[in-house]
This record gives structure tokens, sequence and C-alpha cells, in this order.
DNA sequence: AGCACGCCGACT
DNA sequence: GTCGGCGTGCTC
């Protein structure tokens, strides 16, 4: 029992009559054949152990991917009371630590962890170290928020201790210190308020007053209702003892369903919970949230781990913006962890949104949820007029010339701005989409290397995305043009000639820097970059959506999707059309999402895409991954991977060079570097083999000493 | 990742 | 003989 070799059976667990009295047989005599039989474990002689459950399994956070197992700890007695799981420790890892444990002298880093569970006996089979000390007795990751972060964890190949980072906020003692309010009795459930404009809406809150969990796919009729109709539904179920979770693109919108949850249930029941509060209210509300004394969060992707008890449930608005997706490793998307939240804890499921994604119409389409959508006549009586411009369409008008305005498009600003504020949308500058020849439409491509070409900011001329070379003699290829489509005005210069243009109305901006939250009900052109466009009090009287191409011609998979959510975003904060509210756009009338928005018909728009995507085989109809880094490290780790027998390899291809000076978009290599991407592509519901197969072939690049690492995207946004 | 162990060559 | 290079492998 005590010699070094005494126990072979490896395997075999002791029993529990022999663990009884011998406090210090549970800890596996070691498997590792010593030239000369150490002494026994120093540490352990005479330390008293937790009586019961003396084990703790421990996540080590931080560390490399292959550390992304549990570790098994002892527990001491005197930390037994403390040791919850749940609770952060603190405890000794590597090579030094076994020498604390023989006795030797002080050595072994001491890490930050997280105590999982407590066992009876340890799977381990060799000596254990003991926990080395409880920071706090804050059981914060609880058993469901475990789960939860594992399963993300292994769906996008990235490590727990990665998404535990984006989950459980930093520890403040102070906070910790002080108490958290008293949890406020549920509210009486509210009505079905303006729910009642859609067939199944009513039904879809008793089911969740009901305690059941439906799942709908929300197609939001435009208008400013849907801040409302979200706190409605976390209201109806907070009145049924049920928690609630609401996933905002961005801190706006959050905080715009804030205030109507505030109207709707008083102050106390709910926090808002984004990045931006500052770390240590973050921790107070998180805390709130974690102890049982706020059932009901609202917030940004920071939010969407929130531990709310007792999930009834989970809601995300606008599942198309990008800001969706977590900006740290491993990215996972709000979609994706509500989707898995509302399996795993058993609540309803909303997506809602003016557009609709593929992904949303693959939910539908799988029969997963269900859709939630207003009867063709209501759409049509809610919707604003929505007109359109063939962009090749000169402007005849001199002053509509001099704001760069087609003629209609100028006649409905100065008819609208009778009766209230004007939107204008238009595209970022620096919002850089493909180029294309003038007359033929022909894709710009590079004259050495035939890699895409880029507009230099300001009039810096042309570049090659792949190799750099400028290229001032460019002409297209096909038919021999030497000019290309228009570049993009920006928001600022198109400001300055509106104001020319209708010199006794008021311009304002909306942008990135300076974005306006609401504009009164006074004649006024707001020209605003796309995400950025205020409410305005009474519903725009019209609104000019610019540059329609631009949009439609950025490369990407999704380039279509996001153009019609951007406009629905838009059109959707004007009047209806019986109010006289009217929409120009200006694109080609017969591309597929500007006929949808003509129609107004986000839903049908996603479901074609989805079937062409079926079509293609691309995602989300199979599952992808991308794979990038320096091309050496790319082939050796393609090579190396033992991917799923039908995993398909595209690629690799170079990725877009970085142009200096400018911020670095996705699908870009760092700049001043070389990169390949590849693709990897697998069925659906062959996505978790992939996820896996990269994890462990990533983790064996870690453990070994040749290459880099390289990069690893699961559902990767910018394909195309 | 650290860190120790270990198996090789050059040295006081 | 023993000091120290860094090539493997383990860390509960």
């Amino acid at each position: 029992m005590s010699s070094e070799n005494g126990r072979s059976g490896a395997g075999e667990p002791p029993e529990a009559a022999e663990r009884g009295g011998e406090q210090l047989a549970f800890i596996r005599e070691t498997v590792r054949k010593a030239k000369v039989p150490r002494a026994k474990p120093r540490t352990w002689r005479g330390a008293a152990l937790a009586g019961s459950l003396p084990v703790a399994r421990v996540l080590v956070d931080k560390g490399p991917v292959h550390l992304d197992q549990l570790w098994e700890y002892a527990v001491p007695a005197e930390l037994d009371a403390a040791a919850q799981p749940g609770t952060r420790v603190r405890v000794r890892f590597g090579a030094g630590a076994r020498n604390v444990r023989e006795g030797r002298r002080e050595g072994g880093g001491l890490l930050d962890g997280y105590i999982v569970e407590r066992v009876a006996e340890a799977e381990y089979r060799g000596p254990l170290a003991a926990l080395a000390q409880v920071l706090s007795p804050e059981p914060v990751l609880t058993p469901a928020l475990y789960e939860l972060c594992r399963s993300v964890a292994d769906r996008y190949a990235g490590s727990l201790a990665d998404v535990l980072q984006l989950a459980v906020p930093p520890r403040h003692a102070r906070i910790e210190a002080e108490p958290s309010p008293e949890p406020l009795s549920p509210p009486a459930r509210p009505g079905p308020g303006t729910w009642s404009r859609y067939p199944t809406g009513p039904a879809f809150l008793d089911a969740v007053s009901r305690g059941d969990s439906p799942r709908a796919v929300w197609t939001a009729l435009p208008g400013p209702h849907w801040p409302q109709e979200l706190a409605r539904a976390a209201g109806t179920a907070l009145a049924a003892e049920r928690g609630a979770l609401l996933v905002l693109p961005d801190g706006r919108a959050a905080a715009r369903v804030d205030a109507e949850l505030t109207a709707l249930l008083g102050e106390g029941r709910h926090v808002l919970l984004t990045a931006d509060l500052g770390p240590e209210e973050r921790y107070r509300r998180w805390l709130a949230v974690s102890r049982g004394s706020v059932r009901v969060v609202v917030g940004t992707r920071a939010a969407m781990f929130a531990p709310v008890r007792a999930l009834g449930l989970v809601a995300i608005w606008d599942d198309g913006d990008g800001s969706h997706s977590a900006q740290n490793a491993p990215h996972p998307h709000a979609r994706e962890v509500l989707m898995s939240r509302a399996a795993h804890e058993k609540a309803a499921f909303l997506l809602g949104g003016f557009g609709c994604t593929v992904e949303a119409a693959q939910l539908v389409n799988t029969g997963w949820a269900l859709p939630l959508a207003a009867d063709r006549d209501r759409v049509r009586a809610t919707a604003p007029m929505i007109r359109t411009v063939g962009d090749g369409d000169e402007a005849r008008d001199e002053a509509a010339r001099a704001a760069r305005l087609p003629t209609l498009a100028w006649q409905t600003a100065r008819e609208a701005l009778k009766h209230g504020p004007v939107l204008v949308q238009v595209p970022r500058r620096g919002y850089v989409p493909r180029l294309a020849c003038e007359r033929c439409r022909e894709p710009a491509r590079c004259t050495t290397c035939v890699g895409p070409l880029e507009a230099l900011e300001g009039d810096g001329g042309l570049r090659c995305g792949w190799c750099g070379r400028g290229q001032p003699e460019w002409h297209c290829a096909e038919c021999g043009g030497r000019r290309l489509r228009a570049r993009i005005v920006g928001a600022g210069r198109t400001a300055e000639e509106l104001g020319r243009a209708f010199p006794s109305v008021p311009v304002r901006t909306s942008g990135r820097d300076h974005i306006l939250d609401r504009v009164p009900d006074r004649p006024a052109l707001i020209v605003s970059t796309p995400g950025a466009e205020p409410v305005a009090e009474g519903g725009y009287a019209a609104a000019l959506l610019l540059d329609g191409w631009a949009l439609l011609g950025f490369p990407d998979l999704r380039a279509d999707e996001e153009a019609l959510r951007r406009w629905l975003d838009a059109a959707a904060l004007v009047r209806s059309q019986a109010e006289g509210g009217t929409v120009v756009i200006v694109a080609e009338p017969t591309l597929r999402p500007v006929q949808a928005l003509v129609r107004w018909d986000p839903a049908g728009h996603a479901v074609r895409e989805l079937a062409d995507r079926a079509e293609l085989g691309f995602p989300p109809v199979s599952r992808m991954a991308a794979v990038s880094g320096p091309p050496e490290a790319v082939a050796q780790f393609l090579a190396a991977a033992e991917l799923p027998a039908d995993a398909e390899v595209l690629g690799p291809v170079p990725m877009s060079v970085t142009a200096p000076g400018r911020p670095r978009r996705p699908g870009e290599a760092p700049p001043g570097e070389r990169w390949d991407r590849a693709l990897l592509r697998v069925r659906p519901g062959r996505g978790g083999a992939l996820a896996s197969a990269l994890k462990t072939a990533q983790a064996a690049r870690l453990a070994g000493r040749d290459g880099e690492p390289v990069s690893l995207r699961i559902d990767p946004l910018n394909i195309g």
C-alpha cells in the first residue's frame, strides 16, 4: 500500500472501505517507474483532507489548448467548506508543483482556476496536489454555465478557458463583498400588446407563460414597436417566474429595450449588461444575476452567457448584424449560444429582426423553430412605399445633379421634407466593394496576378489586394474599358452636397464617430451610414438609400442578404405607406434583394438564398471552417490534421493584403504578412467532427515545436 | 506554456 | 570526472 510500486492494478478503483481510515489511500501511488523509490508525498503526512468528496476537479484558466481538460486536486480539510463547485481557486501547476508535493522546495506556478465539481475519487492514477487557495466563496461557474461553455468551446474548436473568459467577468473583491438587492416579487403578466398584430404572437406568449419552450423566427413589422414587444415577452416570462435574456446588436438598441423594460417592470427587476459599463459595474450587475437577485437581462453580446436563473426565454434581435459574433477567440455567435441555451436550459427562443438571415430561414426549414410573422395585408399596410431607380439613370434636374441624386430621389426628398425628416443612407467610405468595369461590370483584376483590385483611400489610385502592385495602366480584360465604377462618396460630402441642394433645410449626419440617437419630428435631412440611423420621433417622411451597388458589390457570400438587411433596417424607420412614407432605393431594380425590399419580403428572400446555398454546398447548409496563417503553416496543418472522411478542402489561396494604415478587416492577412487561407467544408451534422479534428490538430501543433500555430475560425463570416 | 530530466560533447 | 547544450515529455 505504502510502497511506491505497490499498486499495479491500473484502472481498478480502490474499494471504498479501503479508503475509509487511511486518508492518504485515495492518492494513487504513482505509476511512473522510479529508479529509486521516492519518499511518500510529504505534503500529506498528517494533513487532513476533506471528509467527503475530497477530490476537486479543477478547470485551469488560461494556458495552451492542450491543457484544456480538468485536473484533479486534493481538497484539504480547512478548504472543505469554501471549496464549493463553481468557486475560483488557485492551484500549483507544472513540474514545480511536484517539488512542493514531494517536500523538496517551493516551486510551480500558481494558476487560477475554477472548481467544476467535487467527487469522491480521482480518475487520475497518480498522487494529487492540494488546492492552494480558494479565492472567493462565490460560485461563479455554475454547472449550467460550465456545460454551456464546454459545448461552445467544442462547437468552435476553441479552448474552454477562452470561452470562460467571455462568460465569467473578472473578479472584484470589493464588489463581491457588497450584498445584492433582495429579489422583487414577480410582476403581473402583461397583456400581448402589439404582439396581437401577429397571428401566432399571443400563442407564443401563452406558451412562455405556461413554462413551455416555443421557438420562433420573428419577422418584425416595420416601425418602432419591437423594443416594447421584446420587453413584453421578457415580462411574460418573468411573470411566470422564469428568467429572460435579450441580446441586442449594439448598446443603442439595448438601451431602447432597457427603457421599455423599465416602463413595463419598473426598476430592480432587470439589468442592462454591456461591455462598456466598466469592469466593476459589470461585475456588480453580473453578480446580481448570478445570485438570482435579478432574472431579466438585456444587453449586447457581452450578455449572452449571463447566468440567468431558471431561464425561460432567450431572444436575439437582428442576428445578421456582425457584432453578434464575439471579437475574441473562438468567436462564438450570440445566435448559436442562445440556441444552445434554449435547448439545454429548456427556454423559449425568439429570433427577431426586420430582415431574415439564411441561418434563421434554416431554423424554420429544419423545423427547429416556427415562423412568427404578420399577414401580408398587415405588412403592406405597415411598410412604406418602396420605389426603385436604376443606378444608370442620369439626373436631369440641375439641382438633383448637384446633389448626385437621381430625379426621383430628389423629388421624393423635396416633397417629403414638407412633412418631416428625411433619412439618407450612404454606404461608409472605406467600405470598399469589389471594383468592376463601368462598361461591362466585369470585376477588375490585377494585370499581373489576377487578384482583386482595391481603390485606395482618398484619390490614391488602384492597387491589387493580393500582390499590392499599383495599377496605373489598368484596363478591362473583357471589353478594354478604362473606367471603373464610381467610388463611394462618404456621408460628409453627401451632406455638403445635399445642403447646397436644399439650402433651407438643416442637414445632420450620423456615422461611426457621431451617432445620433433620435431626431425630432421636423423637416431635416439626416445623412447616415448603415447601422447608425437615428430613430425619428414620428417616423421619417421618406428615406433615400443611395449607392446600393456598393453594398451589393461586396465580395462576400452574404452581400445580398446584408444589403437587404441594411435597407430594411433603414426603411423600417419610415412612416407607413398610408401615412405617406416613401423609400427610394438607388439600385438595379431587377436584382433579387432589391425586389425583396420592394415587396417587403425578407423571409422569402432568405428562403431563396438558402436554396442557392444548398445547391452550392455553402453554409449554413454545409458547415465550414477557415484555416489561415503563413502558407507553410497552413499547408503543414492541413497535411497533419486527420479531418473527417467527408471533409472537403478548398484552397489554400492567398488572403488579401491589409493596406498600411487601414484597420485590418476579417479575411485579411496581418499588415506586411502574406497569409494563405483554406476553407474546410463538411455535410451538415458533421460540424462537430470537423471542429474536434481541428482542435486536435491545433493542440498537436502547439505541443510540438515545429511551425507557428494557425488561426482557426468555425463559421467564417466572410467567404466568397 | 514552463520546467525538469536526460543523454550527448568540451572543460576546469 | 562534471558542467551544460537543448531535445522529449509531463504537469492533477
